[in-house]
DNA sequence: GCTGATGCGTC
DNA sequence: GTCGGAC
DNA sequence: GTCCGACGACGCATCAGC
């Protein structure tokens, strides 16, 4: 008998069948607390991050593995023979590669007469194998393990290795739901396994500490980020004061949320999605190691110079490793989630801002209390004066909740700029949207005289499912042509498309593209030569200054 | 050494 | 970042 | 209220291939 004995991934993945092919939540839950019952620490760790699409824990706290469609495709081939359009054809169908997957491996074109039996170590072990290749030949070695895992995987199993391997699941569950089945599965509340995960931040630790009987283990500290608190969207000052009646206002910045921690002379930062980024901003780490307390700030990384080109900036800083040039980088500082030895998590805003200001650090960001309408008004006001990008309103008594987007935080920004554009193609979708053309390529005209459709941008959200099916079928009929993903239509269906801002850029014919693109409406009055042209955007790109 | 494809993380 | 859909 | 998935633009790093 082998110590060693692992969980099949036959039952894992006979698992993500019946919960993608469910939609109640109690039904998930339970198929899910049976499951994790039963599996031994170690497995139900893989399983948990399984579940969550996180194939490997080596290279990237998020588990991603560097592996999308290329790689897969050529993985693929060694296994089964297709031709490319074969593979275009299957992938525009399902939608999704894991299934594309299935489908191939299932036509039977190379199933050996001896498989070895996968079991949840042996696909982590593959996968860890393939996340940490790196360096030259790495492209090889990612497609000979994934070939190996391949032919030892049923139709099935391979389908959930490919989602696995591309974070891409779509079995319709996340945190949520596996915190409420950990609760189930091993008998302990609901409320202490959400704690847990909120400071711990790492579902398969929790899930683990949950089985072990150790979540009052969890406690927030220094070096583990936990999740920002996020603000929900709010369409006008009344909304908001009308939800939270007193509140504090600050600017919205155009930055990057970061978390930092800092004890002794040790200083760490931490992003929205809590990857230590530490060594992209020495500015700040030279800042904030300066001040004497100990103690973990949530805040925005703003960059002070630069204009409209504040966040590309930023941006370039990114992924910027070892850079000699300093940059005029601020960390504005709104919260405070630890000082003083202690978790302010609990504490409400009013004692968290305070503490804030008691730690001598000149960056906090400055806040007013307001309770009329009015006053909120002309701080959002001032906040687009000052180039920011509106305000954020926050309940002066309301904890800190890592990772919630109540109605404790608001945010509203700038009013939306528009265009009426014409739909010139369309791309099929993926996932619940196999087969639908859903995503929707749109022009301008050259200029007032010159009616050539220069293209600017692509968006589909703003419509409803029953709209895309709807203009699916207007598209199939308006098709001129096809190439890859992308059906060509007849410049026929005007939309007004809104966006936060406008920006050069590479991608498209017309030099500019839009930042957060959406469709606001179908202008069916509106016919081909009642669109904008590239003067109008050249002028409202001008106009943000 | 350059270029294009690919992947990933920020908003 | 945005949004719609489902519970 | 909350969760989930389907999508936008950008810029950088990495690697393959020339």
């Amino acid at each position: 008998m082998k110590a060693a004995s692992s969980a099949l991934f036959l039952e894992f993945s006979l698992l993500c069948e019946k919960l993608s092919s469910t939609s109640s939540n109690s039904e998930k839950v339970r198929l899910l607390a049976s499951y994790l019952r039963n599996l031994e620490s170690e497995d139900l760790g893989i399983a948990v991050d399984f579940l969550l699409g996180r194939a490997s824990r080596v290279r990237s706290s998020e588990g991603r593995a560097n592996v999308a469609f290329a790689t897969v495709r050529d993985a693929l081939c060694q296994v089964v023979t297709f031709s490319d359009d074969q593979l275009l054809q299957l992938y525009k169908e399902h939608g999704d590669l894991g299934e594309v997957a299935m489908e191939l491996l299932s036509s039977g074109h190379a199933a050996p007469l001896v498989r070895g039996q996968l079991t949840l170590k042996r696909i982590r072990d593959g996968m860890d194998d393939i996340a940490s290749a790196q360096g030259s030949g790495s492209e090889k070695r990612k497609v000979m393990t994934l070939t190996g895992l391949l032919l030892d995987s049923s139709p099935l199993e391979a389908k959930y290795l490919i989602k696995i391997l591309t974070s891409d699941m779509r079995i319709g569950v996340s945190e949520g739901f596996i915190a409420e089945a950990a609760a189930e599965a091993f008998s302990v509340g609901k409320e202490a396994v959400r704690k847990a995960y909120l400071l711990v931040n790492d579902m398969s630790k929790v899930a683990v500490m949950a089985k072990e009987g150790r979540l009052s283990d969890a406690g927030f500290s220094l070096f583990t980020p936990i999740r920002p608190m996020l603000a929900e969207p709010a369409s006008s000052a009344r909304q908001i004061i009308d939800d939270m009646g007193r509140c504090y206002v600050e600017d919205k910045y155009d930055g990057i949320r970061l978390q930092v921690h800092k004890k002794g002379g040790e200083v760490r930062l931490y992003s929205r999605a809590m990857d230590d980024v530490t060594r992209f901003f020495p500015e700040i780490v030279e800042q904030i190691s300066r001040l004497n307390e100990d103690f973990a700030l949530d805040g925005e990384l703003i960059y002070e110079a630069g204009g409209r080109l504040r966040f590309f900036s930023l941006q370039k800083l990114l992924r910027n490793e070892g850079r000699r040039e300093k940059h005029p980088l601020k960390f504005v500082a709104f919260d405070a989630l630890y000082a003083k030895g202690r978790s302010l998590l609990d504490l409400p805003l009013v004692e968290r801002k305070r503490e804030l200001f008691a730690l001598g650090y000149d960056n906090c960001a400055p806040f007013k209390e307001v309770s009329a309408p009015e006053d909120l008004e002309r701080a959002f006001k001032d906040s687009i004066a000052r180039g920011n990008e509106g305000i954020v309103a926050k309940d002066p008594e309301s904890t800190y909740q890592p990772g919630a987007r109540g109605k404790r935080w608001f945010k509203l920004k700038k009013a939306l700029d528009t265009l009426d554009v014409v739909v010139i193609g369309a791309q099929y979708g993926n996932g619940k949207r196999k087969g639908l053309l859903s995503d929707y390529v749109f022009a301008v005209r050259r200029s007032r005289d010159d009616p050539t459709l220069v293209p600017i941008g692509k968006a589909y959200s703003g419509l409803t499912d029953e709209e895309l099916r709807d203009y699916h079928d207007f598209f199939m009929r308006n098709k001129i042509g096809e190439k890859g993903n992308t059906v060509w239509v007849l410049p026929r269906l005007v939309i007004e498309v809104g966006f936060q801002s406008i920006q050069r850029s590479a991608r498209y014919e017309s030099g500019y593209a839009l930042r957060f693109p959406r469709i606001i409406s179908v202008r069916a009055d509106k016919k081909l030569d009642e669109i904008d042209d590239l003067q109008r955007v050249e002028d409202l790109f001008k106009a943000q200054g």
